[in-house]
RNA sequence: GGGCGGGUGGCGGAACUGGCAGACGCGCCGGACUUAGGAUCCGGUGCCGCAAGGCAUGAGGGUUCGAGUCCCUCCCCGCCCACCA
């Protein structure tokens, strides 16, 4: 007989089971070289300060996943490791001058501690953080081969500005009213020089890997779909009449063109000072450069309001020849397209509204195909903006829209004045940061030669341990004269390093590669284990990465496939975006509504099983939860439940499994249930992962037996078997409880054994075949009783029982039955009269 | 303006391919045990109604024997993108 105690103590319990499968090595991927591998990967965390309950969340899903594949049999790889370099380390260390390097390693000190207290099944063999030198000197080695191969470039323009942050930012990094995604300080544009990716050379690439992603949230997929913004068009040169100078336009509507009435150019555009009339100069310099001085989110944001000036010029229509007025106007974007627009008022809603306030001919030149023809110009009230057929456009008209725009834009090459073209929203990915806790970049400035790539064996190129962090916006490594004067690798003479630092956003483009093998100095990862790992089977993390993280990380893959290291363009099969935790008011966690709740203190008073069935209960994983301490106690209350029923049926432990053959009656339906709950519990942990209706599911068992009095062995044995389900597929949920009560009812012949490594429980198939059905009759669709038949009932049989129900009776009486539906298993419904 | 999600009891959420709406949990109500219970166990709990019954899945229409689920019109909420030419 089993000596446990009667209460459940989690805080005996856990630490013990975490010792012992540290001890047994359980988690370590690689132990079952021939069996099937899963990667199941979290987004790593930014070790700032401890763990908080979004991490809790999102580890928890993973974890239950990871748990539950290993059961399966299969090879797991569930790694952890830490983003360690990044701006606020080095913004904390501006206010108290504390090292990021010692601030850092003391944070992912307590962030692992705090892990390790939920039991998470990581392999922690493999953990690194990004900021260790054997990490960063691949980023330094990618940047190397990118160079090479023309993927990385040095190039001069306008770059986003953090005016609180003081580095350049990527545009992905920019966010609603140009500001920054970290600190929310306005973003300005800087002409400086930066390093970019060239991710705009996967353009199209990245946009077709999207249809095969078909485990990815679609929202995921639509936002990226959507950033990189692939537009269909062509540009088209009008000519200047007296000027050798065209302006060149992109649209995506060249269909329109015969109704186009004006030319409107971006103020910034380089031609607006050349063709600008005399008499029209002061104007034209007066909206210039009011405009310059018009922060760009006023100026195009919401309900900005459409104004311009006419040049005075003219352009020339090359369709038609036709002569029309150049404007500027604010609405119109230097660094989209050309920067400058055909405008054809309608058929755009802006061009419309801009045309009516200054009295700008408006000619219609598609025809809707199915209503009714839409009024001369002058009738309009609003632009018509779809698809249609061709009127007033000479050899073109009478074509549809989609054609048109195939055949105008042929012409338009043909005739030397234009071509197909397609444009993308995505820009390079700037990744020079004029920061200090970052990978410096291995370039070094060279009198003679210019930039010089510093040589692979000379890597890392290591970041100097005394940082000078002044927060002026000036690199701070140009302020380490050790680090700056160096030789050059060509000539041996004296040059200077690179002193901007790359974007972190580097370090997690291909972490999840490193931890194949994070601890070789040779490569970034071996390539046989890039065949054995990759991709990445379930990627669990928050949906504020769909773009940003998640497509440089895709870009990264894809460059690393032509480089040979992998062996699929798309690193990661399935995508799970996680919701917020948020405070128990329903708002955002913060210390300003002083709504946090912290992980530790609840494990504390709980336990971490308690914790971890919470945040798998609560909700399905891509929906937000409010924190409730009702619904954690709830939870913590199920599993002494659990625990207590255990300790009740102490006396079942022992009774051999040949007894079961024996159970009848209510422990037969008992064992119905269990089975049902296996298969319940298993569907659950595939597909669409509803965690929350799997535990629902072990709740409804544990109420079962709460039911139940057994009195023979057959009845004990029948409680036995569903208490080792129970803790079975408790595992994923509440691996330590489940643990220890598995050992509990098993005795001391399991103690070899750890149930985190035990096969996942089969379900037998005829136990799940329920053989007599509850039916519903419904007369007239509406529910009046319902009954008892075997599950093969015939639908005579069916409905002479039904018709001798009191209720059905009363309903059918002094009506006519009309039509009888019949639906095996479900119900049967009289159609009266 | 565009895209993607949502809208079901007091609350979180269930509901397979159209087939008994509200599983499970929280909360609440009652009972048992008890010196006591904020522990535990048992029972109840969508709304109206004594009941029979009626009404209920954002609103309104439709298809169907039957609609939370399908179709149409509309409203509201969340997220993402956005004077993108």
């Amino acid at each position: 007989m089993s000596s446990m105690n009667e209460r459940y103590e989690a805080k005996s319990i856990e630490p013990r089971w975490q010792a012992r499968w540290d001890e047994a090595g359980v988690f370590r991927a690689g132990r079952r070289p021939g069996a099937e591998k899963r990667y199941v990967l979290e987004m790593f965390p930014y070790p700032s300060g401890a763990m908080h309950m979004g991490h809790a969340r999102v580890y928890t899903i993973g974890d239950a996943l990871a748990r539950y594949l290993r059961m399966q049999g299969y090879d797991v790889l569930h790694p952890m490791g830490f983003d360690a370099l990044g701006l606020p380390a080095e913004n904390a260390a501006l206010k108290d001058g504390r090292h990021p390097a010692e601030r850092t390693r003391e944070n992912i000190e307590a962030f692992r501690r705090e892990m390790k207290r939920v039991g998470f099944s990581f392999d922690w063999s493999r953990e690194f953080a990004t900021c260790d030198p054997g990490y960063y000197r691949w980023n330094q080695w990618f940047f190397l081969k990118m160079l090479e191969r023309d993927i990385v470039y040095r190039r001069t323009g306008k770059a986003n500005w953090c005016t609180g942050c003081l580095t350049v930012l990527a545009n992905e990094q920019v966010v609603e009213d140009r500001r920054c995604e970290r600190c929310g300080s306005p973003v300005v544009e800087k002409v400086i020089p930066e390093w970019a990716f060239r991710i705009t050379a996967y353009a199209d690439d990245l946009l077709a890997g999207l249809d095969g992603l078909v485990d990815w949230p679609e929202r995921v997929t639509t936002m990226q779909r959507n950033w990189i913004g692939r537009s269909e068009g062509a540009e088209v040169d009008f000519a200047l009449p007296g000027s050798p100078d065209k302006v060149r336009i992109f649209t995506t509507r060249v269909d329109t063109i015969f109704g186009c009435t004006y030319v409107v150019l971006a103020p910034e555009h380089p031609l607006v000072p050349k063709i600008t009339a005399p008499e029209r100069r002061r104007e034209v310099e007066a909206f210039v450069e009011r405009m310059k001085s018009v922060d760009a989110a006023e100026r195009t944001g919401e309900g900005a309001v459409k104004e311009g000036v006419f040049t005075g010029a003219h352009a020339l229509n090359p369709f038609n020849g036709e002569k029309l007025p150049v404007w500027i106007a604010n609405f119109v974007l230097a660094e989209y397209g050309t920067g400058a627009v055909m405008s054809v008022p309608a058929h755009d809603q802006r061009d419309f509204e801009f045309a009516r306030k200054y009295a700008i001919p408006i000619r219609v030149v598609i025809q809707p195909k199915e209503r009714s023809r839409l009024p001369a110009g002058d009738g309009l009230d609003k632009a018509f903006t779809e698809d249609g057929v061709l009127e007033d456009s000479g050899g073109f008209s009478g074509l549809a829209s989609a054609d048109a725009r195939l055949r105008m834009a042929a012409w338009a090459r043909e005739r030397g004045v234009g071509e197909p073209f397609v444009r993308y929203h995505l820009r390079d990915w700037g990744f020079s940061r004029q920061r200090y806790w970052g990978t410096p970049i291995p370039i070094v400035y060279c009198e003679a030669h210019g930039a010089v790539p510093v040589p692979e064996a000379e890597l890392p190129v290591l970041l100097p341990p005394q940082a000078i962090i002044t927060g002026t916006g000036e690199p701070p490594l140009a302020k380490v004269p050790e680090f700056v004067n160096t030789t050059c690798p060509k000539c041996g003479g004296p040059a200077k390093r690179e002193t901007e630092t790359m974007d972190t956003f580097v370090d997690s483009s291909w972490y999840y590669a490193r931890y194949l093998s994070p601890h070789d100095e040779r490569v970034p990862f071996a390539q046989d284990l890039a065949r054995r790992w990759l991709p990445v089977d379930v990627y669990v993390g928050g949906p504020e990465h769909a773009v940003m993280h998640l497509l440089y990380f895709r870009f990264w893959h894809r460059v690393m496939e032509q480089l040979g290291m992998v062996f699929e363009s798309e690193p990661c099969k399935r995508l799970v975006t996680q919701g917020i935790v948020n405070g128990p008011d329903g708002r955002k966690m913060s210390k300003r509504w002083g709504n946090v709740v912290t992980p530790g203190p609840i494990i504390d008073q709980f336990g971490a099983d308690t914790m971890r069935m919470f945040m798998l209960f609560a909700s399905p994983p891509e929906k937000d939860i409010d924190w409730s301490d009702e619904q954690v106690e709830g939870l913590f209350r199920f599993l002494s439940r659990v625990w207590r029923i255990f300790y009740a049926r102490r006396d079942t432990f022992a009774v051999p499994d040949s007894a079961l053959a024996g159970a009848a009656g209510a422990f037969l339906e008992l064992r119905r249930r269990t089975h049902r709950t296996i298969k319940k519990v298993t569907e659950g942990m595939q597909g669409e992962l509803k965690f929350n209706t799997s535990i629902a599911a072990l709740m409804e068992l544990v109420n079962d037996l709460y039911q139940l009095e057994p009195a023979s062995d057959a009845d004990r044995a029948a409680v036995r078997e569903a208490l080792l389900a129970l803790a079975t597929l408790l595992a994923p949920f509440a691996p330590h409880l489940a643990e220890e009560l598995w050992h509990e009812v098993l005795g001391p012949a399991s103690r070899e054994l750890l149930l985190a490594e035990c096969p996942w429980p089969a379900f037998d198939p005829a136990l799940v075949a329920a053989d007599s059905v509850t039916i519903a009759v419904q007369v007239n669709g509406k529910l009046r009783g319902e009954v008892q038949v075997s599950v093969a009932a015939a639908e005579n049989e069916v409905r002479a029982l039904a018709e001798r129900e009191e209720r059905v009776r009363a309903h059918l009486a002094g009506k006519t039955v009309r039509k009888v539906i019949f639906v095996p298993k479900r119900l049967i419904n009289f159609v009266v009269g």
